[in-house]
DNA sequence: CAACGTTGTTGACGGCGTCAACATACACTG
DNA sequence: CAGTGTATGTTGACGCCGTCAACAACGTTG
């Protein structure tokens, strides 16, 4: 069941496509996508993407958006296990969010790297993490309310905050901490920090 | 003066490439360097920088490199003109930090881009990063010193300082951060809620 | 069943990184 | 100062890439 509809010949190649790409992205890294590799994999031609989407950027933009909307729910569902009490549903959202970049380097590479992106404006792209940047502001008005951080203006609190674990993520990612450190204590000490800073 | 060695044909086309290409990225991103490209500016072949560089990445690295000595270069300048007195230098530091992102926004992605630089590991990058930790590690060993920040570890506060201003840059960078905030008050903020999370 | 729009295929084009073969200019030896 | 060797630069070619235009097949709808 849920055999999809099969329509016409391939039957919902879009979403394939997206998947697809996805997956590609994790095994080889977003370099290994060409419109060639993903067709083969999928049984289709080269060209038959551009029946879906305009250019090969449209359709990394759509697996990008895909991989916020995917962290945007792993956020969600932290923190309802918790208590909740004091800031630990901030703190494990912190690090579920680190965890996901750990866990899909190269997706949450493409996500925020611009440069694959062809350093345009994708509106789709800005919703998908704003969706993300709205969610962090609401949970950090619940910890003002319960008096557990400072009261300045949430936003830029969720900048501060947003800017704290996407360096740590990307920094790691990226290679460039001694691989000899134990990750989740730096990663408990940041979190530590930011909060310990963001108390009154 | 100052003319150079002039020696072979070209006279240093090594150090010639390097800088026509950062100077490519700063006009038009790195996508927009080629071989055929960056050798018509220069007035060589396609295949010249081929006696130089190994191969394409290669010569990016060697841009990224230099875009840490730079920054480098720059953090320590950074400091010497304030007083000094309490933490000011390490604020005055992550300032500097993001400022030189948010001029050079192609070169930064370059220098912690894994991907354009294909995804292989590159000691000379790692060590020029690794100088720029080093010099942030004996700032905050000062200002343990001075009892102006919690006694710890000074390698974890340096990551977990170096996380805040490289996320701070890189959202900014990459445009996910609101126009209309004022980017000089968040970088305050961003700095002031840091200090305070490492304040003893 | 006929007309039509949607979806996929094929051939071609220019641009890319790179390599092998060739050409040139300098440096060094006698 | 002649001659040789090596470092440097050029040219032609190859395969891969994204993309487009022309064509073919499919399924729907009247």
């Amino acid at each position: 069941m849920a055999e999809r509809a099969r329509t016409y010949h391939h039957g919902d190649l879009r979403a394939s496509l997206v998947e697809e790409a996805a997956a590609m992205i994790s095994e080889a890294g977003t370099a290994s996508v060409t419109m060639r590799a993903i067709g083969g994999r999928l049984g289709v031609s080269r060209a038959a993407p551009y029946r879906h989407f305009p250019d090969k950027t449209a359709l990394l933009v759509a697996v990008a958006v895909e991989g916020f909307r995917r962290l945007n729910q792993r956020l969600r569902g932290s923190g309802t296990g918790t208590s909740g009490s004091s800031v630990e549903r901030l703190r494990h959202m912190g690090e579920q969010y680190v965890r996901f970049a750990l866990e899909n380097p190269a997706h949450y590479r493409l996500m925020y790297g611009r440069e694959a992106l062809a350093r345009q404006d994708h509106p789709e792209l800005r919703e998908a993490a704003g969706a993300l940047l709205e969610h962090l502001i609401g949970v950090i008005r619940v910890h003002q309310e319960r008096g557990e951080i400072e009261r300045e203006d949430p936003r830029a609190q969720a900048y501060v905050a947003w800017s704290a674990v996407h360096g740590l993520a990307s920094l790691l990612i990226e290679r460039q901490i001694d691989p000899n450190v134990d990750v989740n204590a730096l990663l408990s000490q940041t979190t530590q920090t930011l909060l310990d800073g963001m108390r009154d």
